[in-house]
DNA sequence: GTATTTGTTGTTGC
DNA sequence: TGCAACAACAAATA
């Protein structure tokens, strides 16, 4: 599911519930893929007795910041997911890396950007019933172990995390920038170029589709052959869409209910795109479903035409 | 049993 | 050289 506007939800929930608490256990299993990089005793020794000081994301990798130099980066992959337990949670198949943190439940907690929230951000916190401590469990799941760790001890943060392409909200996302990079990858079909990381940083299949559609772009025309005014229109649904995902899916403080669906308008293609016999929510046409750039494809023949 | 999947990387060939 | 297409990775779900 992980595209940009999810990756900042998931990143929100472990900030939300963990900043300023120190971790006491950290659990790992599966070294073959998700964590094969990493030196596991190194990484626990490490962590262990950390305090989680700030998170940021960027395109679809997350970076966690920890005290003594840490740094956690972590790619959600398809299928990953970050998840908030109670202590005592029981890690599950899937679960390749879970972090027990804690804090003094009479400690304040100083977090940088969301200072003075208090502790109704933590619904345990909010009733420590006499505990000493608060405690949470930072699960980090996923079946089909795509995603990945990465494990970085130094001032500054990781080289690959300085090397994400500047955000499409960014002011060196222009109109210029996008036509160049059309024109480099002219004969490729403009949905497999909106995937490509290192100029839509953060767009993944539904996002392509999205703007593409909102564009009225059909996603198997070539990109060299988009006019200048499609590029301009193309553009500025990569930032509308871009917005509006991360106001609606990430805008929660992490407080969205499990599904993440459950509060995007019946206005976006999101919501109709997967449904059998689906219809445009604009038109009331069909929609079509392909294989476009080796990915399923969903448009709007009425709006979006080859 | 078959086909499908929201991401990325390495290889092959043009 | 640069770019485009595709297989591979793994496991759940329909």
């Amino acid at each position: 599911m992980p595209e940009l506007a999810e990756v900042e939800f998931y990143r929100k929930r472990w900030d939300t519930a963990a900043v300023g608490e120190k971790v006491v256990n950290v659990l790992t299993h599966d070294k073959k893929k998700l964590l094969r990089e990493l030196d596991l005793g190194a990484f626990r020794r490490a962590l262990t007795g950390a305090t989680l000081l700030s998170s940021e994301a960027r395109a679809k990798q997350m970076l966690f910041q920890f005290s003594g130099d840490i740094w956690l980066g972590i790619h959600l992959g398809m299928s990953g997911e970050l998840r908030v337990e109670a202590a005592g949670y029981e890690p599950g198949k899937h679960d390749h890396l879970v972090l027990v943190t804690q804090r003094r439940s009479t400690e304040h907690r100083s977090r940088g950007r969301h200072a003075g929230a208090g502790n109704d951000l933590d619904p345990i916190g909010a009733r420590p019933s006499g505990d000493e401590f608060v405690s949470h469990v930072l699960v980090f799941t996923d079946p089909r172990m795509f995603g990945s760790v990465d494990f970085h001890i130094g001032k500054e943060p990781p080289i690959w995390w300085s090397r994400i392409a500047p955000g499409i909200l960014s002011k060196t996302f222009t109109v210029e920038a996008v036509g160049n990079f059309l024109q480099r990858r002219q004969r490729a079909p403009i949905k497999a170029v909106l995937l490509m990381q290192e100029r839509f940083p953060g767009v993944g299949n539904w996002m392509a589709d999205e703007i593409l559609w909102r564009a009225a772009i059909h996603p198997a025309r070539l990109a060299g052959s988009l006019t200048p005014g499609e590029v301009r229109t193309l553009w500025r649904e990569c930032r509308h869409v871009c917005r509006l995902a991360l106001e609606t899916i990430a805008g929660h403080g992490g407080k969205l209910p499990p599904d993440l669906n459950v509060n995007i308008p019946d206005t976006w293609l999101f919501n109709h795109r997967w449904a059998r016999g689906g219809t445009d929510p604009k038109t009331g046409t069909p929609l079509e479903h392909a294989t476009i750039g080796g990915r399923t494809t969903c448009w709007s023949p009425a709006t979006q035409k080859l």
